[in-house]
RNA sequence: GCCCUCGUAGCUCAGUGGAUAGAGCAGCGGUUUCCUAAACCGCUUGCCGCAGGUUCGAUUCCUGCCGGGGGCACCA
């Protein structure tokens, strides 16, 4: 059944042409304000009055003469109030028991209603931790956003496929063996390698300063890692291997998983880059200048910048530098029209873990995974911050100089702002914050960075006493903090404190685990009933709730469309708070006699469950039936 | 200098071209003879940064200004 305010928008649409309104203005149906004029609402007649030359209060009679011959489904009334509205008044006893049932609908699929049909896949990539290092709470946001636009996407049907880009060839790994190498420190007891290679990393960028010769040891490794010179090569894949591990390990506490780690090692190794160099070069878009700042390089010139090109100053994006080795961007550009199934070059895979994601390789082995299984996307959902926005407009530009242009359309950065701390949590990294600022950046070389499995350990200290298990815990610590990460809307700065991140009353992750425990409790106390054909009259909080209920695919299909989780977490809060209000201020269901209200309050809290969980599990919290 | 982004209650943030702008936290005061008080209820708080423009209607769109953050590497 389509819901609701879809059917009112299309029969307001349906009115509006036979009005002879122009085709496609959004009649904008919305959840009154005032629940004195109905429950739903729209000004679409305002909206006409310019196009038509009339009066909106008239027009909106005609629109809500049109609706009421329409006879939608659990409308009572249909009004015009105000400078024009039409609204729609619903009739809670057909329309409770058909949201109820639809909540509770063994292969509910509400979420796949109104779904774009999409053939391909989509890639999406997120996480992209640099392997030298602890992931810290940035790189949770990241990996947060991604994952959850994934499991949005997928509950609308999609075909999506997940890969962490793994940057293992820059000078921060680089910089890490070249500690591990110099410094001759050891683990400590109970420190996880990836902790290990932070403090390496901070105290060896420490040392640069005042040992010359340490710099020039980091040249020659990034030289040999870059060339695939053994041993080093191979060195440098067994340590971030295992500091890879460990971050995967991180993101796995977060319920957070991938189907495909891409190494750029291995795009270096399988000659991506070459081929891709070379479609450039026959596309004549790349310049060599052979004088001036970048002599010897080769640029992809900026769009706007050709004219000056003539005058000598070539300005644009280095792709190969001087020296012969190719730039991050450039080596960007390969993987992406390898993602799009451009390149003509495949990697090997083969499992990275018995239950874990693949990985590429360059090297065949013998239990490879059939080629071709990845990649080939017609689709492409970068997540990455913003701070990237530049390089990856380069990107699209190199697939749109080529002459994929589809494909640079199908590009998408997904771009959000960083983590930042809070002048306390600066304080607590040893920060002098005497300044005055309201945020400081965070820094994984200067160590200034707050470690994600520290944070998670954290909450989980916090909320354990209460807690009637260990796995609970976890649950409720994973489900704070992926919820904390989420709940801004993508171009607002986190600035991270602990006290707002340690928090576990009002509007957190715990408060939604704790709603739905709370649910699971009712249904526990009192046994299915079959529900009835139509609800009694509804007090104040379960009309509310209902509408909750109802509002959730359109809150779903909206953050597909938009590609950003803040709203579906909004929504959880809502429904989680909608419930609440239902739980403390309607008769306990167990002590209902009549059978009828007591088999639609049960069923009522159960559609508010069903729709909390899968809610919850877009978002990447598991939803518990106790705490 | 150019480009992007943010500016909403004491604090942290939602929100939308439409009717009276919302939450949480903080503060004060309440609610428990067991469906989980990590909850609920009440009180208090707003030139929606400023100035113009477009519109029947702007906190929302456009322009300018002010303020915060970021980007404009032969780093990744």
């Amino acid at each position: 059944m389509p819901d609701l305010a879809s059917s009112f928008a299309r029969a307001l649409e349906r009115a509006a042409l036979a009005l002879g309104a122009p085709d496609g203005v959004d009649p904008g149906v919305e959840l009154s304000g005032e629940p004195v004029h109905g429950d739903l609402s729209s000004p679409l007649a305002q909206r006409l009055a310019r196009h038509l030359r009339r009066p909106p209060a008239a027009i909106a009679a005609e629109l809500a003469d049109a609706v009421r011959a329409a006879a939608l489904p659990h409308v009572s009334a249909v009004t015009v109030s105000g400078p024009g509205y039409v609204n729609v008044r619903i009739d809670d006893a057909t329309f409770a028991p058909a949201v109820i049932g639809e909540a509770l609908a063994p292969d509910d699929d509400r979420l796949l209603a109104d779904a774009p049909a999409r053939r391909g896949k989509t890639i999406v990539e997120h996480t992209q931790v640099n392997p030298n290092k602890a992931a810290h709470v940035g790189h949770l946001r990241n990996a947060c956003i991604g994952d959850t636009v994934v499991r949005i996407l997928r509950a609308r049907g999609l075909r999506v496929e997940v890969q962490n880009y793994i940057d293992d060839t820059g000078v921060q790994v680089a910089d890490v063996m070249v500690g591990l190498r110099m410094l001759g420190l050891t683990e400590e007891p109970g420190e996880s390698f990836d902790r290990f290679c932070s403090r390496v990393y901070v105290e060896i960028c420490r040392r640069y300063e005042e040992e010359p010769d340490l710099v020039e040891e980091r040249r020659r490794t990034l030289r040999a890692v870059e060339a695939r010179e053994q041993p080093v090569a191979a060195e440098t894949r067994t340590v971030t291997s295992r500091i890879v591990a460990a971050n995967l390990a991180t993101m796995a506490r977060l319920g957070i998983s991938y189907d495909l780690l891409t190494w750029e090692s291995d795009i270096l190794e399988l000659g991506f880059w070459q081929k891709a160099f070379s479609a450039l070069r026959s596309a004549e878009v790349l310049e060599h200048p052979q004088a001036g700042p970048l002599a010897g390089c080769w640029v992809l010139p900026d769009a706007d910048a050709v004219a000056d090109a003539d005058t000598g100053d070539a300005s644009g994006k280095v792709l190969v530098k001087s020296d012969g080795t190719a730039t991050y961007t450039a080596k960007d550009i390969a993987y992406h029209l390898w993602k799009f199934g451009l390149l003509g070059e495949d990697f090997h895979y083969r499992r990275w873990a018995p239950n874990g994601p693949a990985t590429s390789s360059a090297q065949p082995s013998p239990d490879d995974l059939p080629p071709g299984t990845f990649g080939h996307a017609d689709r492409v959902v970068n997540v990455i911050d913003q701070r990237q926005s530049a390089p990856q407009l380069v990107v699209r530009e190199a697939l749109s100089r080529l002459g994929y242009l589809e494909q640079a359309q199908a590009l998408h950065h997904l771009a959000y702002e960083v983590v930042a701390l809070s002048p306390a949590a600066a304080r607590s990294l040893g920060v002098a914050t005497e300044a005055g600022r309201s945020m400081y950046a965070m820094s994984g070389r200067q160590g200034l960075d707050v470690h994600a499995d520290l944070l998670i350990d954290e909450v989980v200290r916090r909320v354990r006493a209460k807690a009637s298990s260990q796995a609970v815990a976890a649950a409720l610590a994973a489900a704070a903090v992926r919820y904390y990460l989420l709940r801004f809307s993508l171009g607002a700065i986190i600035t991270f404190d602990f006290d707002e991140a340690l928090r576990t009353t009002g509007d957190t992750g715990v408060y939604l685990e704790y709603a739905h425990a709370r649910a699971c409790g009712i249904l526990a106390r009192v046994d299915p009933l079959p529900l009835p054909d139509r609800a009694p009259e509804l007090s104040p909080p379960e009309r509310a709730l209902v509408k909750a209920i109802d509002r959730f695919p359109r809150v779903v299909a909206e953050a597909a469309t938009a590609l950003t989780p803040g709203p579906l977490a909004t929504y959880a809060f809502q429904l989680a708070s909608a419930f609440n209000d239902f739980y403390e201020h309607t008769p306990r269901i167990y002590r209902i006699e009549d059978p009828a209200r007591r088999a639609f309050r049960r069923g009522l809290a159960d559609a508010a469950r069903a729709t909390l969980a899968r809610a919850l599990e877009l978002l990447g919290i598991t939803p518990l039936e106790r705490i």
